[in-house]
RNA sequence: GGAGAGGUUCCCGAGCGGUCAAAGGGAGCAGACUGUAAAUCUGCCGGCGCAGCCUUCGGAGGUUCGAAUCCUCCCCUCUCCA
């Protein structure tokens, strides 16, 4: 069902909604019906990929369903420049060993979304080819091919120059058109992907080939991801939502996804799932609370695809535990593995939350409550976990805590553990340890 | 190199030498409402068992009974000129 090597990967992603712009529409799609090569290049400036990047991802993966050799690029040289686009300051600069490091780590993650076995895909590092460069023949070879009137011109550096913009950052789309230039040499690669705000540089590639070899390739934009409400993608007050487990915990993606918007949750099964899209466009009207199966849907494939199939169950099985469990008709979404039926209470108790283990003499004496929410890290000062308390935000067993200086005693223990509630949604579980 | 502007609590942004832990907005958090959504309303929003005390306003000194507010030097950013 899902490996339809037949349809055309332009549709695949056009009908996905991942196409926000591409330099010659009919010429792709045509391209496109024999197997080709195709890149995107991914910053080597962080030890893990966050949300942001699933996107270019996901549009890797699908190309490779579809019969063809994706290229992910680790911007293992570019990094050492730095891209001006979209930003409006220098990026801090990194070393060659922490870039060579984080390079490292993402082509671990970009391996579960993309089979690199036996050539299928290819993983390649530019700082191979960019740092060795002689500046002075680099200048002539490539430099000469570009107008400096139209790299000023172009929208990404406009932002920059209000703001100021180095000589370095400025060269940074030289080296990334080089890029291409040198993939079609060695990997025929003809076409390049990237977020929209790479238009400029992915132009600038397709300029250099046609100007040096004479040869036309392509690129194609994917549009900024933004939620309804108008947030960048990944974007929480605690931070990225990163892709590597040890970030940001299977449960957290897993809660990160459900919360999904209402408006988004159709667009985002597009984006972010392999569900096939005829599956997707039946629930697309549905609507209120009902939206929530979707949401466990959603949440659970990517987390499966992030993750693998066993931290999705688990993220899933704990939600459930804490938020309660519903049922998933079978014909919603059935292209779907999610469990969909409640789980037994006993195979929901081995969830992964937080917790803390006290030794049972301090609980005969009993803590303060906001002693206790700000040392387990449920608030991250007693004065936080006073206000928190004091405004009702604080539960001990599901109990609303009266004063913020009730003590947690012996006498809430239940089965072994007392559960603690913050708000809503934060929870951590605290255990007895037998000592005098 | 020359001339000017500026660096304030997570961000933006006010701030008369005392009444400033510092206006206002945003973000965030909690409560109400709900569907683990959005919107809305209310409260909170440096630390401390907190009617009090302690540490903040780029850095280091200084003037004052008293400074985020005045002076000196330094660091950084931006704009214009060369």
């Amino acid at each position: 069902m899902e490996d339809k090597g037949l349809q055309n990967a332009y549709e695949v992603l056009e009908e996905r909604g991942f196409i926000e712009q591409s330099t010659d529409v009919d010429a792709c799609r045509q391209l496109l019906e024999k197997p080709t090569t195709c890149y995107i290049g991914f910053d080597p400036t962080a030890t893990s990929l966050h949300v942001g990047s699933l996107l270019p991802i996901m549009s890797l993966a699908h190309m490779q369903r579809c019969g063809h050799r994706p290229i992910a690029l680790v911007g293992g040289g570019t990094a050492l420049v730095g891209d001006p686009s979209g930003k409006t300051e220098m990026r801090q600069m990194l070393s060659r060993e922490e870039i060579d490091e984080n390079a490292e780590k993402l082509k671990v993650q970009l391996g579960r979304f993309i089979d690199f076995s036996s050539g299928r895909a290819l993983l390649v590092n530019n700082a191979d080819w960019l740092a060795p460069l002689n500046y002075i023949e680099f200048l002539r070879d490539i430099g000469r091919h570009f107008s400096v009137n139209r790299m000023l011109s172009a929208e990404s550096y406009k932002m920059r120059l209000e703001t100021g913009l180095s000589f370095i950052e400025f060269n940074y789309m030289l080296l990334q058109a080089y890029d291409f230039l040198l993939l079609f040499d060695d990997y025929d690669c003809s076409i390049q992907m990237g977020g929209s705000d790479q238009w400029g540089n992915i132009v600038a590639g397709v300029d250099l080939v046609r100007r040096m070899r004479q040869k036309t390739v392509y690129g194609i934009t994917f549009p900024l991801i933004t939620t309804a409400s108008g947030e960048k993608m990944g974007k929480t007050a605690q931070g990225a939502i990163w892709l590597d487990s040890s970030l940001t915990s299977p449960y957290e993606y897993y809660q990160y996804w459900i919360n999904t918007e209402d408006q988004d949750v159709t667009r985002f099964l597009g984006y972010f799932t392999f569900l096939p899209m005829d599956e997707i466009r039946a629930v697309a009207g549905l609507q209120g609370a009902d939206l929530n199966l979707v949401k466990t849907v959603l949440a659970y494939e990517v987390t499966r695809i992030t993750h693998g199939e066993a931290p999705a169950s688990a993220a899933q099985a704990e939600s459930e535990e804490i938020f309660g469990a519903r049922t998933i008709p079978d014909d919603l979404l059935p292209g779907s593995g999610v469990r969909r039926q409640p789980m037994a209470a006993a195979d929901a108790a081995a969830a992964g939350m937080p917790s803390t283990t006290i030794g049972s003499s301090r609980l005969r004496q009993g803590i303060p409550a906001f002693e206790l929410f700000a040392e387990v890290g449920l608030c991250s000062s007693k004065g936080e976990a006073r206000r928190l308390l004091q405004q009702g935000g604080g539960y001990i067993n599901g109990r609303r805590i009266q004063k913020f200086d009730d003590r947690a005693t012996l006498e809430h223990l239940d089965k072994g553990e007392i559960l603690l509630r913050a708000g809503k949604k934060k929870y951590h579980r605290i255990q007895v340890d037998e000592d005098q």
